[in-house]
DNA sequence: ACATTATACATAGTGGAACACAGTATGTCA
DNA sequence: TGACATACTGTGTTCCACTATGTATAATGT
């Protein structure tokens, strides 16, 4: 099955919320998590992304130096959790910032 | 010269910004306008936009079935004048709205 | 004991899109 | 005439979300 164009609003509701999927990643990466409660708890609270979005996005993010990561075994099988370094947490404090800005933005060129 | 890595700030916040450049570019062609007018106008309210971004994502939306085009012959060079159409307009108003559920969604998960 | 489902992580392939860069052409002004 | 602003187009690169699929372990049911 093809993707049809006949509502471009799925697309583009996509692109919408593309960037902020990590500037969400990110926020709940202040507390270790590992990428499947990660999932689940960003579903619950309306962001929902799919596990081939969100375990590459996972990797890329600790690739550019803003997570720590590791393996641990408690009950259940072995669980990758991630966590944010200092300077993903500075780089946390900066896209909120921005984000903030783009709201502020998008209000005036809204009304 | 290829793209650097050493801030990844910029990259994630031009993703930050990459969805709502679509909704603020429809917000704007509620009245006809063309490329460089637009671009201008954008910018002034603080959403600068490339001319290699703005003049394909223009392209795009009118292929998309959301935009109607025109050239027109004033004084100065030819203009292409852009507007949305029907479509674009309902499209417009379900972007928002998905935007604004988004804001709120955001504000959740960063406070 | 075996099958089924849920949990957990990973990656190849595809296509869309922003950007840098370059090119084409017209208008304005000294 | 030369310099600069205006206005649009095209090419190549890079990034990334998604689909689909694969691997493996744990929990549950019968």
């Amino acid at each position: 099955m093809v993707r049809t164009n006949e509502s471009s609003a799925s697309t583009l509701d996509t692109e919408l919320r593309r960037g902020a999927l990590v500037l969400a990643v990110l926020s709940h990466l202040r507390t270790a998590q590992y990428g499947y409660s990660l999932r689940q708890a960003l579903t619950e609270q309306g962001m929902p992304i799919e596990e081939g979005t969100l375990y590459p996005l996972l990797r890329r993010l600790e690739a550019q130096g803003l997570l720590a990561s590791d393996w641990r075994i408690e009950d259940g099988p072995p669980r990758r959790y991630y966590k944010l370094n200092s300077k993903g947490t500075r780089l946390l404090a900066d896209l909120t910032a921005n984000w903030q800005a783009l709201v502020v933005t998008m209000n005036r060129l809204l009304k």
